[in-house]
DNA sequence: GTCTATATAGCGATAGAC
DNA sequence: GTCTATCGCTATATAGAC
Protein backbone atom coordinates (compact mmCIF):
# COMPACT_ATOMS: atom_id res chain seq x y z
CA UNK A 1 0.00 0.00 0.00
CA UNK A 2 1.29 3.50 -0.34
CA UNK A 3 1.84 6.28 1.87
CA UNK A 4 -0.99 9.14 2.36
CA UNK A 5 0.30 11.05 -1.07
CA UNK A 6 3.44 12.63 -2.82
CA UNK A 7 5.89 11.80 0.16
CA UNK A 8 9.25 10.12 -1.44
CA UNK A 9 10.34 6.03 -0.25
CA UNK A 10 12.43 7.07 2.48
CA UNK A 11 11.10 7.24 5.82
CA UNK A 12 8.36 10.28 6.33
CA UNK A 13 9.57 13.08 8.18
CA UNK A 14 6.40 12.54 11.06
CA UNK A 15 8.23 9.31 11.70
CA UNK A 16 11.27 10.19 11.80
CA UNK A 17 10.54 13.22 14.12
CA UNK A 18 8.57 10.74 16.35
CA UNK A 19 11.72 8.51 16.27
CA UNK A 20 13.78 10.74 17.09
CA UNK A 21 11.82 12.28 20.06
CA UNK A 22 11.02 9.29 21.57
CA UNK A 23 15.30 8.59 22.05
CA UNK A 24 15.81 11.85 23.48
CA UNK A 25 13.05 11.96 25.36
CA UNK A 26 14.09 8.74 27.27
CA UNK A 27 17.50 9.86 27.30
CA UNK A 28 17.16 12.99 28.74
CA UNK A 29 13.64 13.78 30.20
CA UNK A 30 10.74 14.95 28.27
CA UNK A 31 11.64 18.58 29.55
CA UNK A 32 15.13 18.44 29.01
CA UNK A 33 15.01 17.89 25.45
CA UNK A 34 13.39 21.07 23.42
CA UNK A 35 11.87 21.00 19.77
CA UNK A 36 14.88 22.61 18.33
CA UNK A 37 17.29 19.30 19.38
CA UNK A 38 14.36 17.31 17.85
CA UNK A 39 14.43 18.87 14.86
CA UNK A 40 18.34 19.48 14.57
CA UNK A 41 18.99 15.57 15.49
CA UNK A 42 16.04 14.08 13.09
CA UNK A 43 17.26 16.96 10.02
CA UNK A 44 13.71 17.95 10.01
CA UNK A 45 12.76 22.40 10.21
CA UNK A 46 11.48 23.65 13.73
CA UNK A 47 8.07 24.05 12.15
CA UNK A 48 7.68 20.81 11.28
CA UNK A 49 7.20 19.44 14.49
CA UNK A 50 4.37 22.26 14.79
CA UNK A 51 3.06 21.04 11.37
CA UNK A 52 2.61 17.36 11.59
CA UNK A 53 1.41 17.90 15.57
CA UNK A 54 0.30 21.09 16.41
CA UNK A 55 2.29 21.74 19.45
CA UNK A 56 4.77 19.71 21.62
CA UNK A 57 2.58 18.15 23.61
CA UNK A 58 0.72 16.89 20.54
CA UNK A 59 3.88 15.22 19.81
CA UNK A 60 4.18 13.87 23.19
CA UNK A 61 0.89 12.57 23.08
CA UNK A 62 1.76 10.39 19.94
CA UNK A 63 5.08 9.18 21.03
CA UNK A 64 3.00 7.36 23.64
CA UNK A 65 -0.19 6.70 21.75
CA UNK A 66 1.68 4.72 19.34
CA UNK A 67 3.34 1.97 21.73
CA UNK A 68 1.35 2.54 24.63
CA UNK A 69 -1.92 0.88 23.73
CA UNK A 70 -0.04 -2.59 22.21
CA UNK A 71 2.14 -3.06 24.67
CA UNK A 72 -1.08 -3.69 27.19
CA UNK A 73 -2.93 -5.49 24.30
CA UNK A 74 0.15 -7.88 24.62
CA UNK A 75 0.02 -8.68 28.42
CA UNK A 76 -3.90 -8.43 28.41
CA UNK A 77 -3.77 -11.14 25.56
CA UNK A 78 -1.65 -13.37 27.35
CA UNK A 79 -3.58 -13.48 30.91
CA UNK A 80 -6.51 -14.02 28.72
CA UNK A 81 -4.93 -16.97 26.94
CA UNK A 82 -3.92 -18.25 30.41
CA UNK A 83 -7.37 -18.15 31.87
CA UNK A 84 -8.61 -19.86 29.08
CA UNK A 85 -6.06 -22.94 29.50
CA UNK A 86 -7.05 -23.12 33.43
CA UNK A 87 -10.87 -22.81 33.44
CA UNK A 88 -12.38 -21.98 35.96
CA UNK A 89 -9.53 -22.40 38.40
CA UNK A 90 -7.02 -19.68 39.01
CA UNK A 91 -4.18 -18.64 37.15
CA UNK A 92 -0.78 -19.27 39.02
CA UNK A 93 0.91 -16.70 40.32
CA UNK A 94 3.75 -16.86 38.54
CA UNK A 95 1.79 -17.32 35.10
CA UNK A 96 0.25 -13.82 35.78
CA UNK A 97 3.59 -12.36 36.97
CA UNK A 98 5.03 -13.65 33.16
CA UNK A 99 2.35 -12.38 31.36
CA UNK A 100 2.35 -8.39 32.94
CA UNK A 101 6.18 -9.09 32.73
CA UNK A 102 7.30 -10.43 29.68
CA UNK A 103 5.98 -8.34 26.83
CA UNK A 104 7.73 -5.41 28.37
CA UNK A 105 11.00 -7.17 28.91
CA UNK A 106 10.67 -8.32 25.03
CA UNK A 107 10.25 -4.69 23.76
CA UNK A 108 12.82 -3.46 25.78
CA UNK A 109 15.00 -5.48 23.89
CA UNK A 110 13.81 -4.51 20.92
CA UNK A 111 15.58 -1.65 19.19
CA UNK A 112 12.52 -0.28 17.84
CA UNK A 113 11.06 0.22 21.44
CA UNK A 114 13.43 0.00 23.58
CA UNK A 115 13.47 3.61 24.15
CA UNK A 116 9.88 3.93 24.60
CA UNK A 117 10.03 1.25 27.32
CA UNK A 118 13.17 3.59 29.32
CA UNK A 119 10.87 6.57 28.44
CA UNK A 120 7.72 4.94 29.79
CA UNK A 121 9.76 4.08 33.52
CA UNK A 122 10.76 7.62 33.49
CA UNK A 123 7.20 9.11 33.18
CA UNK A 124 5.78 6.83 35.60
CA UNK A 125 8.17 8.75 37.91
CA UNK A 126 6.94 12.26 37.24
CA UNK A 127 3.43 12.39 38.27
CA UNK A 128 2.81 15.60 36.50
CA UNK A 129 3.68 15.10 33.37
CA UNK A 130 1.70 12.12 31.26
CA UNK A 131 0.60 10.94 34.77
CA UNK A 132 -3.26 11.20 33.29
CA UNK A 133 -2.48 9.24 30.02
CA UNK A 134 -1.12 6.55 31.46
CA UNK A 135 -2.77 6.05 34.51
CA UNK A 136 -6.20 6.22 32.19
CA UNK A 137 -5.10 4.23 29.19
CA UNK A 138 -3.59 1.66 32.62
CA UNK A 139 -6.39 1.46 34.33
CA UNK A 140 -8.29 -1.47 33.06
CA UNK A 141 -5.42 -3.47 32.22
CA UNK A 142 -4.06 -3.29 35.87
CA UNK A 143 -8.00 -3.73 37.12
CA UNK A 144 -7.82 -7.01 35.40
CA UNK A 145 -4.49 -8.33 36.77
CA UNK A 146 -5.43 -7.68 40.22
CA UNK A 147 -8.70 -9.34 39.64
CA UNK A 148 -6.22 -12.55 38.50
CA UNK A 149 -4.22 -11.94 41.07
CA UNK A 150 -6.85 -11.74 44.13
CA UNK A 151 -8.29 -15.00 42.38
CA UNK A 152 -4.68 -16.68 42.84
CA UNK A 153 -4.04 -15.72 45.84
CA UNK A 154 -8.16 -15.99 48.11
CA UNK A 155 -6.06 -15.68 51.45
CA UNK A 156 -4.46 -12.06 50.67
CA UNK A 157 -6.82 -8.85 51.80
CA UNK A 158 -7.97 -6.82 49.40
CA UNK A 159 -5.50 -4.04 49.82
CA UNK A 160 -2.43 -6.23 50.38
CA UNK A 161 -3.06 -7.36 46.79
CA UNK A 162 -3.30 -4.08 45.80
CA UNK A 163 -0.32 -3.05 47.01
CA UNK A 164 2.19 -5.94 45.86
CA UNK A 165 0.22 -5.44 42.58
CA UNK A 166 2.10 -1.47 43.19
CA UNK A 167 5.16 -3.30 44.31
CA UNK A 168 5.63 -5.35 40.67
CA UNK A 169 4.92 -1.92 39.34
CA UNK A 170 7.88 -1.03 40.90
CA UNK A 171 10.12 -3.77 39.96
CA UNK A 172 8.99 -3.46 36.42
CA UNK A 173 9.74 0.22 36.32
CA UNK A 174 13.33 -0.32 37.73
CA UNK A 175 14.06 -2.87 35.43
CA UNK A 176 12.51 -0.62 32.35
CA UNK A 177 14.75 2.41 33.21
CA UNK A 178 17.72 0.60 34.73
CA UNK A 179 19.37 3.19 36.76
CA UNK A 180 22.70 1.22 37.03
CA UNK A 181 23.25 -0.16 33.79
CA UNK A 182 26.47 0.52 32.65
CA UNK A 183 24.99 2.74 29.74
CA UNK A 184 23.36 5.15 32.15
CA UNK A 185 26.34 5.63 34.66
CA UNK A 186 28.49 8.57 35.41
CA UNK A 187 31.57 7.36 33.33
CA UNK A 188 33.24 8.04 36.98
CA UNK A 189 31.35 4.71 38.33
CA UNK A 190 31.13 2.90 35.58
CA UNK A 191 34.54 2.87 35.31
CA UNK A 192 36.23 2.65 38.47
CA UNK A 193 34.71 0.54 40.85
CA UNK A 194 32.78 -2.94 40.67
CA UNK A 195 30.03 -4.19 39.75
CA UNK A 196 26.22 -3.41 39.88
CA UNK A 197 24.76 -4.86 37.76
CA UNK A 198 25.83 -5.93 33.89
CA UNK A 199 23.92 -8.02 32.02
CA UNK A 200 20.40 -7.43 31.09
CA UNK A 201 18.06 -8.50 33.49
CA UNK A 202 16.65 -12.47 32.66
CA UNK A 203 12.87 -12.36 32.16
CA UNK A 204 13.00 -15.60 35.01
CA UNK A 205 14.87 -13.56 37.87
CA UNK A 206 12.09 -11.03 37.89
CA UNK A 207 8.81 -13.16 37.63
CA UNK A 208 10.52 -15.49 40.26
CA UNK A 209 11.45 -12.76 42.44
CA UNK A 210 7.75 -11.59 42.24
CA UNK A 211 5.87 -14.61 42.34
CA UNK A 212 7.52 -15.39 45.60
CA UNK A 213 6.80 -11.86 46.93
CA UNK A 214 3.62 -11.99 45.89
CA UNK A 215 2.96 -15.42 47.72
CA UNK A 216 4.75 -14.58 50.94
CA UNK A 217 2.66 -15.13 53.75
CA UNK A 218 0.61 -17.50 51.91
CA UNK A 219 0.08 -21.43 51.79
CA UNK A 220 1.52 -20.91 48.44
CA UNK A 221 5.06 -19.10 49.38
CA UNK A 222 5.36 -22.75 51.18
CA UNK A 223 5.68 -24.38 48.00
CA UNK A 224 8.92 -24.22 45.60
CA UNK A 225 8.03 -21.07 43.86
CA UNK A 226 8.51 -22.49 40.19
CA UNK A 227 6.36 -25.59 39.97
CA UNK A 228 5.67 -24.89 36.13
CA UNK A 229 8.28 -26.87 33.55
CA UNK B 1 22.46 29.25 70.62
CA UNK B 2 21.69 32.50 68.82
CA UNK B 3 21.25 32.27 64.88
CA UNK B 4 23.92 34.17 62.60
CA UNK B 5 23.16 37.57 63.91
CA UNK B 6 20.42 40.12 63.25
CA UNK B 7 17.75 37.60 62.06
CA UNK B 8 14.47 37.91 62.85
CA UNK B 9 12.79 35.32 65.75
CA UNK B 10 10.78 33.35 62.52
CA UNK B 11 12.27 31.18 59.94
CA UNK B 12 15.13 32.23 58.76
CA UNK B 13 14.72 32.93 54.88
CA UNK B 14 17.09 30.67 53.94
CA UNK B 15 15.72 27.49 55.85
CA UNK B 16 12.20 28.62 54.46
CA UNK B 17 13.47 28.57 50.83
CA UNK B 18 14.52 25.08 51.31
CA UNK B 19 11.47 23.96 52.73
CA UNK B 20 9.75 25.57 49.94
CA UNK B 21 11.62 24.34 46.94
CA UNK B 22 11.69 20.45 48.86
CA UNK B 23 7.96 20.51 48.49
CA UNK B 24 7.54 22.13 45.01
CA UNK B 25 10.47 20.09 43.34
CA UNK B 26 8.59 16.87 45.12
CA UNK B 27 4.81 17.79 43.70
CA UNK B 28 5.97 19.39 39.84
CA UNK B 29 9.35 18.28 40.01
CA UNK B 30 12.74 20.50 39.54
CA UNK B 31 12.63 21.25 36.11
CA UNK B 32 9.30 22.29 36.24
CA UNK B 33 9.46 24.53 39.48
CA UNK B 34 10.95 28.19 38.27
CA UNK B 35 12.56 29.97 40.98
CA UNK B 36 9.88 33.15 40.46
CA UNK B 37 7.72 30.16 41.44
CA UNK B 38 9.27 29.19 44.60
CA UNK B 39 10.34 32.15 46.16
CA UNK B 40 6.89 33.77 45.32
CA UNK B 41 5.56 31.04 47.76
CA UNK B 42 7.71 31.86 50.29
CA UNK B 43 7.38 35.21 50.02
CA UNK B 44 10.76 35.99 49.36
CA UNK B 45 12.65 37.71 46.63
CA UNK B 46 13.82 36.31 43.48
CA UNK B 47 17.03 37.56 44.09
CA UNK B 48 17.36 35.71 47.65
CA UNK B 49 17.67 32.12 46.02
CA UNK B 50 21.54 33.65 44.19
CA UNK B 51 22.12 35.50 47.46
CA UNK B 52 21.62 32.52 49.91
CA UNK B 53 23.03 29.51 47.10
CA UNK B 54 24.23 31.05 44.16
CA UNK B 55 21.85 29.36 41.84
CA UNK B 56 19.19 26.91 41.27
CA UNK B 57 21.90 24.11 41.03
CA UNK B 58 23.45 24.96 44.63
CA UNK B 59 19.72 25.43 45.87
CA UNK B 60 19.16 21.87 44.21
CA UNK B 61 22.34 20.59 46.00
CA UNK B 62 21.19 22.25 49.41
CA UNK B 63 17.80 20.84 48.99
CA UNK B 64 19.52 17.00 48.66
CA UNK B 65 22.39 17.48 51.22
CA UNK B 66 20.07 18.19 54.34
CA UNK B 67 18.61 15.01 54.47
CA UNK B 68 19.97 12.50 51.99
CA UNK B 69 23.08 11.53 54.53
CA UNK B 70 21.15 11.03 57.59
CA UNK B 71 18.63 8.50 55.70
CA UNK B 72 21.29 6.52 54.68
CA UNK B 73 23.54 6.93 57.94
CA UNK B 74 20.21 5.34 59.41
CA UNK B 75 19.97 2.68 57.49
CA UNK B 76 23.68 1.71 58.01
CA UNK B 77 23.56 1.98 61.70
CA UNK B 78 20.47 -0.23 61.64
CA UNK B 79 22.31 -2.91 59.60
CA UNK B 80 25.69 -2.71 61.60
CA UNK B 81 23.58 -3.10 65.39
CA UNK B 82 21.99 -6.44 63.09
CA UNK B 83 25.57 -7.34 62.28
CA UNK B 84 26.75 -6.93 65.35
CA UNK B 85 23.52 -8.86 67.54
CA UNK B 86 24.33 -11.77 64.87
CA UNK B 87 28.19 -11.95 64.83
CA UNK B 88 30.05 -14.11 62.26
CA UNK B 89 26.41 -15.59 60.99
CA UNK B 90 24.16 -13.91 58.22
CA UNK B 91 21.92 -11.31 59.18
CA UNK B 92 18.61 -12.34 58.08
CA UNK B 93 17.63 -11.38 55.08
CA UNK B 94 14.06 -10.39 56.62
CA UNK B 95 16.35 -8.17 58.80
CA UNK B 96 18.53 -6.38 56.02
CA UNK B 97 15.12 -5.47 54.47
CA UNK B 98 13.83 -3.87 57.66
CA UNK B 99 17.08 -2.06 57.78
CA UNK B 100 17.12 -0.77 54.85
CA UNK B 101 12.99 -0.07 54.39
CA UNK B 102 12.34 1.14 57.70
CA UNK B 103 14.26 4.50 57.84
CA UNK B 104 12.56 5.78 54.00
CA UNK B 105 9.44 4.41 55.57
CA UNK B 106 9.65 6.28 58.99
CA UNK B 107 10.39 9.77 57.02
CA UNK B 108 7.62 9.23 54.41
CA UNK B 109 5.19 9.66 57.56
CA UNK B 110 7.24 12.64 59.16
CA UNK B 111 5.82 15.92 57.86
CA UNK B 112 9.09 17.60 57.76
CA UNK B 113 10.74 14.95 55.49
CA UNK B 114 7.81 13.01 53.89
CA UNK B 115 8.41 16.01 50.69
CA UNK B 116 11.93 15.01 50.28
CA UNK B 117 11.45 10.89 50.11
CA UNK B 118 8.91 11.77 47.37
CA UNK B 119 11.40 14.20 45.65
CA UNK B 120 13.75 11.23 45.89
CA UNK B 121 11.64 8.46 44.44
CA UNK B 122 10.91 11.17 41.27
CA UNK B 123 15.06 12.09 41.35
CA UNK B 124 15.91 8.14 40.73
CA UNK B 125 13.85 8.06 38.02
CA UNK B 126 15.71 10.66 35.83
CA UNK B 127 19.31 9.63 34.95
CA UNK B 128 19.87 13.35 34.22
CA UNK B 129 19.63 15.41 36.96
CA UNK B 130 20.76 14.70 40.50
CA UNK B 131 21.68 11.20 39.49
CA UNK B 132 25.63 11.58 40.01
CA UNK B 133 25.15 13.29 43.66
CA UNK B 134 22.66 10.12 44.22
CA UNK B 135 24.73 7.96 42.52
CA UNK B 136 28.33 8.90 44.24
CA UNK B 137 26.65 9.05 47.65
CA UNK B 138 24.67 6.08 47.60
CA UNK B 139 27.33 3.84 46.21
CA UNK B 140 28.60 2.96 49.78
CA UNK B 141 25.45 1.94 51.48
CA UNK B 142 24.50 0.14 48.35
CA UNK B 143 27.76 -1.97 48.69
CA UNK B 144 27.20 -2.51 52.29
CA UNK B 145 23.44 -4.18 51.63
CA UNK B 146 24.94 -6.34 48.94
CA UNK B 147 27.38 -7.57 50.80
CA UNK B 148 25.26 -8.26 53.60
CA UNK B 149 22.43 -10.03 51.18
CA UNK B 150 25.57 -12.14 49.37
CA UNK B 151 26.52 -13.81 52.94
CA UNK B 152 22.59 -14.09 53.99
CA UNK B 153 21.89 -15.95 50.32
CA UNK B 154 25.25 -17.74 49.17
CA UNK B 155 23.75 -20.21 47.16
CA UNK B 156 22.61 -16.92 45.07
CA UNK B 157 25.29 -16.04 42.04
CA UNK B 158 26.55 -12.73 42.62
CA UNK B 159 24.86 -11.05 39.45
CA UNK B 160 21.58 -12.79 40.78
CA UNK B 161 22.06 -10.79 44.55
CA UNK B 162 22.62 -7.24 41.90
CA UNK B 163 19.33 -8.04 40.19
CA UNK B 164 17.48 -8.63 43.29
CA UNK B 165 18.70 -5.60 45.32
CA UNK B 166 18.03 -3.45 41.94
CA UNK B 167 14.07 -4.90 42.34
CA UNK B 168 14.31 -4.03 45.96
CA UNK B 169 15.12 -0.31 44.89
CA UNK B 170 12.37 -0.89 42.93
CA UNK B 171 9.61 -1.61 45.61
CA UNK B 172 10.73 0.93 47.75
CA UNK B 173 10.45 3.72 44.86
CA UNK B 174 7.40 3.09 43.77
CA UNK B 175 6.68 3.17 47.74
CA UNK B 176 8.02 6.59 47.78
CA UNK B 177 6.42 8.50 44.93
CA UNK B 178 3.04 6.41 46.31
CA UNK B 179 1.85 7.45 42.23
CA UNK B 180 -1.29 5.93 42.85
CA UNK B 181 -2.15 7.40 45.90
CA UNK B 182 -5.28 8.87 46.32
CA UNK B 183 -3.60 12.54 46.47
CA UNK B 184 -1.86 11.97 43.29
CA UNK B 185 -4.61 10.47 41.49
CA UNK B 186 -6.11 12.75 38.88
CA UNK B 187 -9.49 13.74 40.22
CA UNK B 188 -11.78 11.58 37.28
CA UNK B 189 -10.08 8.70 38.51
CA UNK B 190 -9.79 9.16 42.50
CA UNK B 191 -13.16 9.74 42.55
CA UNK B 192 -15.30 7.87 39.85
CA UNK B 193 -14.15 3.94 40.53
CA UNK B 194 -12.49 2.30 42.86
CA UNK B 195 -9.87 1.17 44.54
CA UNK B 196 -5.99 1.40 43.80
CA UNK B 197 -5.33 1.34 47.37
CA UNK B 198 -5.89 4.28 50.13
CA UNK B 199 -4.61 3.16 53.63
CA UNK B 200 -0.56 4.16 53.80
CA UNK B 201 2.11 1.32 53.34
CA UNK B 202 2.75 -0.97 56.54
CA UNK B 203 6.73 -1.66 56.68
CA UNK B 204 5.74 -5.68 57.35
CA UNK B 205 4.13 -5.45 53.86
CA UNK B 206 7.23 -4.51 52.42
CA UNK B 207 9.78 -6.52 54.02
CA UNK B 208 7.68 -9.71 53.95
CA UNK B 209 6.97 -9.45 50.07
CA UNK B 210 11.18 -8.02 49.76
CA UNK B 211 12.32 -10.88 51.93
CA UNK B 212 9.91 -13.36 49.93
CA UNK B 213 11.25 -12.62 46.30
CA UNK B 214 14.90 -12.29 48.02
CA UNK B 215 14.88 -15.58 49.32
CA UNK B 216 12.93 -16.82 46.19
CA UNK B 217 14.58 -20.14 44.65
CA UNK B 218 16.94 -21.02 47.83
CA UNK B 219 16.71 -23.12 50.53
CA UNK B 220 16.08 -19.90 52.53
CA UNK B 221 12.74 -19.29 50.38
CA UNK B 222 11.28 -23.17 51.27
CA UNK B 223 10.69 -22.08 54.55
CA UNK B 224 8.41 -19.33 56.42
CA UNK B 225 8.98 -16.03 55.34
CA UNK B 226 8.77 -14.33 58.90
CA UNK B 227 10.28 -16.05 61.05
CA UNK B 228 10.62 -13.31 63.91
CA UNK B 229 8.24 -12.45 66.09
C1' DG C 1 5.15 20.20 3.04
C1' DT C 2 9.20 22.78 3.98
C1' DC C 3 11.50 26.81 4.90
C1' DT C 4 12.92 31.76 7.15
C1' DA C 5 11.87 35.09 10.20
C1' DT C 6 9.79 36.54 14.11
C1' DA C 7 6.42 37.03 17.97
C1' DT C 8 5.78 36.28 22.80
C1' DA C 9 6.85 34.60 27.11
C1' DG C 10 9.45 32.56 30.65
C1' DC C 11 13.77 31.28 32.43
C1' DG C 12 18.23 31.88 35.50
C1' DA C 13 21.26 35.31 36.71
C1' DT C 14 23.19 39.92 37.99
C1' DA C 15 23.93 44.97 39.12
C1' DG C 16 23.23 48.26 42.20
C1' DA C 17 20.19 51.10 45.43
C1' DC C 18 18.75 50.76 50.11
C1' DG D 1 20.04 40.85 53.67
C1' DT D 2 16.48 42.48 50.83
C1' DC D 3 14.68 44.80 47.06
C1' DT D 4 13.83 46.60 41.92
C1' DA D 5 15.05 46.50 37.42
C1' DT D 6 16.94 44.40 33.77
C1' DC D 7 20.19 41.63 30.91
C1' DG D 8 20.82 37.66 27.95
C1' DC D 9 19.15 33.54 26.63
C1' DT D 10 16.15 29.88 25.14
C1' DA D 11 11.75 28.04 24.89
C1' DT D 12 7.27 27.18 22.18
C1' DA D 13 4.63 28.82 18.74
C1' DT D 14 3.19 31.26 14.43
C1' DA D 15 2.97 33.99 9.99
C1' DG D 16 3.88 33.96 5.47
C1' DA D 17 7.09 33.10 1.37
C1' DC D 18 8.15 29.30 -1.62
Amino acid sequence: MEATGTTNPRTDTRDLLLDTAERLFAEHGIDATSLRTITSEAAANLAAVHYHFGSKDGLIQEVFARRFDPLNEDRLQRLIAREQEHGERPVPVNEIEEAFIAPALKRLRQPESRHFMKLMGRVFGDPGKMHDFIQYRFHDIARRFIEALAKALPELEHNEVLRRFKFMLGVMFIVLMDPMSQENLPDNLASSHCDLVSDETPLSSVVSFLSAGMKSGTDAGLQVGTHKS
